[in-house]
DNA sequence: ACTTTTGTTAACCAAATGGTTAAACTAAAT
DNA sequence: ATTTAGTTTAACCATTTGGTTAACAAAAGT
């Protein structure tokens, strides 16, 4: 069970420091609480990281970071709108399954400290969102898809592929599943959201 | 701008401490700040409440039992299910636009303390969605609408009323809209969800 | 070999925080 | 007028918590 594995100290804290505050939030999470999981000395986290916001912020700066470019990328890509929105909703809700704490853990963020929170992610330059919109735009035109505004719709995929998680113990509750229940539930949605969406542009 | 109008104290403390809950969760809400909020004596707090643990169950249940209850129970109406559709997003998305905040905060008590939110909330009857659901599953069976999961059909519609609270201000940003902005985009969504939903289960 | 730098620990500290207390105040009951 | 019960306050208390320090160990230079 030694599970320590022969990481650096660094690694360690930061490790422990993810696990606690994606689970407890920043006001919730304990210094301790982080040295006790990385198993060294509280002293430690501040030789490292000065003091728990830097911690903080580093972390978040990870997850946020690795967590919506990589995605979003997928609309600067050169697929059809059709492929791009089954593609999204795939690898997006794939990408939550591995880190399903990482949703919360982004709104509550973004809810606390909004100003904080939208120039740490994404700085000066906006999320690359405009090339998908434009190319909805273009489609609607040409009259190979239905009039909506591209605005709603990303909020509808979005929506669709985000709540479940946040949502999910009322959700086991109420349907009376299982977490193994739970994750067939997720494989359906991958293949019902893109179809849903697309259901709702294609003439 | 005289705001505490004349209120018993204890009005006062729950009106104030259900602000400074909902805005910064149960961990990083401070009595002081309750107490400053409601403009009385830090001590008055433990005199009508005993702690902040039962102050914060207080709230979390006034806000929890009027929140959720309330809307669901249009599914237990005698409405056709279209119609039931309907009302239920425009009633659940008007009643978010009154208290924005509640959602992350429920979401996050959820999330924190899952077992604990579950029985404070439902106790022991389940909330009442065997209604709807096998109103249209017989509906399904009867030819009236296309064949899905009625449970992935009640999750999308959750999704998609309550995820742009929860997300606003990304959306704001990503969007460039101001709150005036983001209201109109909310009132349009009263109708675009329902059409939405309506449209994916209708033959 | 020794010095210096880096990493680590236990003990400690000051501030913050939830909670208590005893006294003061208020207003109704006697 | 006096008692009594409920209400409010300032001061206080104990614990928690983020952060520091000084001593110590282990590498890394020299």
């Amino acid at each position: 069970m030694g599970k320590e594995k022969d990481l650096t100290t660094e690694q360690k804290i930061l490790e422990a420091a993810r696990k606690i505050f994606l689970t407890k939030g920043l006001d919730g999470a304990r210094m301790q609480d982080i040295a006790d999981e990385a198993g060294i000395n509280k002293a430690m986290l501040h030789y490292y990281f000065r003091s728990k916001d830097k911690l903080f912020e580093q972390i978040f700066a990870e997850v946020a970071g690795h967590f919506l470019p990589k995605v979003l990328a997928i609309f600067e890509s050169e697929e059809t709108v059709f492929k791009k929105i089954e593609t999204f909703c795939i690898e997006y809700i794939n990408q939550i399954n591995e880190t399903p704490y990482v949703p919360i853990f982004i709104l509550n963020e973004i809810n606390r400290h909004p100003e904080e929170f939208l120039k740490k992610v994404f700085g000066n330059k906006m999320p690359p969102v405009g090339k998908i919109i434009k190319q909805l735009e273009k489609e609607q035109k040409q009259g190979i898809i239905k009039k909506v505004d591209p605005l709603q719709l990303l909020l509808n995929m979005l929506s669709l592929c985000v709540f479940p998680f946040v949502a999910r113990p009322v959700i086991q509750l109420i349907a009376g599943m299982d977490r193994t229940q739970f994750n067939t539930m997720i494989e359906q949605r991958k293949k019902e959201v893109p179809k849903l969406i697309i259901d709702s542009i294609k003439k």
